[in-house]
DNA sequence: CGCTTGCTTGGAGTGCACTCCAAGGTTCTA
DNA sequence: TAGAACCTTGGAGTGCACTCCAAGCAAGCG
């Protein structure tokens, strides 16, 4: 059980995660700002809003972040790319947190992303359609005002 | 040279604009919220910022979008989903009333554009396939507690 | 030991793209 | 011609995702 929910947060091997050095377990952090390129404000604001799963801390309250702590982020930064809002990104971790009985509604959490990425996917290559449109029109019309001028 | 930049600004018979009537050419501010899911405060505020090429008006000072506007709006819609700053359509208008002495940084500023809606592309569909393997992650782990359970 | 650099906190500030408001004039329908 | 529905303006407000600040404690080095 425990394990099967490790595996999802960390996503195993599957997607490439931030850099970081090899046999290491604990980092700054300003050694997290490095690897992940977010703003120390940003990951203290993430912890703050629950984003963050739990940052380990130093005997004097540094936080320590591990491994799974960077695993995390990468997929953070991915969801961020997709473009969902950062209350949704919180939600899924808050079942994250619940255990394993919350399986379904992560499941459709993302399905529902994946839905919306394609949507946003398909827009796109709508918006380059009329870009190719525009800037061939473009090109054409100084081609033509060159032709004129030979 | 007029008759150039009057269809590179509307963008001729190229890609489909937003719906409207057939034969009519001026609508009051309802109708182009109408028409364009546009709120009217966001019409007003487009021509306060320059975004909008320049509005007609009755001779009580109400509004009259006409058909080249809404063109225009939808060549605006499109810009926006390619996520491009107001500030940078704003740009682009403004280039347009410039004349066309303006055409090659118009075809770059669109030529930026198509390059950035390209990298979006690309980044969306490597969310994909995160997205894709988490998914897959959670219905083979459902797949599998049912087996157990069988 | 002192110095510099780094880390801590709650709360306030920023930039973007809208979004709304109040107070009043305009247009349409019965 | 009355009333509802619609339009006008400048300026203030909203929500999101950060982004920064001040004041003070912590860590590493010569």
């Amino acid at each position: 059980m425990e394990s099967i929910s490790a595996r999802t947060d960390t996503c195993a091997s599957g997607p490439k995660a931030h850099p970081r050095p090899e046999g290491q377990d604990h980092y700054t952090i300003s050694e997290v700002v490095a690897f992940t390129g977010l703003t120390a404000h940003t990951l203290r604001w993430y912890e703050r809003i629950g984003l963050m799963p739990h940052v380990d801390r130093s005997h004097t309250g540094q936080r320590r972040f591990r491994n799974r702590d960077l695993d995390w982020l990468a997929f953070v930064g991915k969801l961020r790319l997709t473009g969902m809002p950062v209350a949704d990104m919180v939600r899924y971790a808050e079942l994250l947190r619940e255990g394993d009985h919350t399986f379904a509604e992560r499941q459709e959490l993302l399905e529902a992303t994946r839905r919306d990425v394609r949507t946003r996917i398909a827009e796109l290559q709508g918006t380059l359609a009329v870009l190719d449109f525009k800037i061939d029109f473009y090109g054409g019309a100084r081609a033509a005002s060159e032709s004129e001028r030979v």
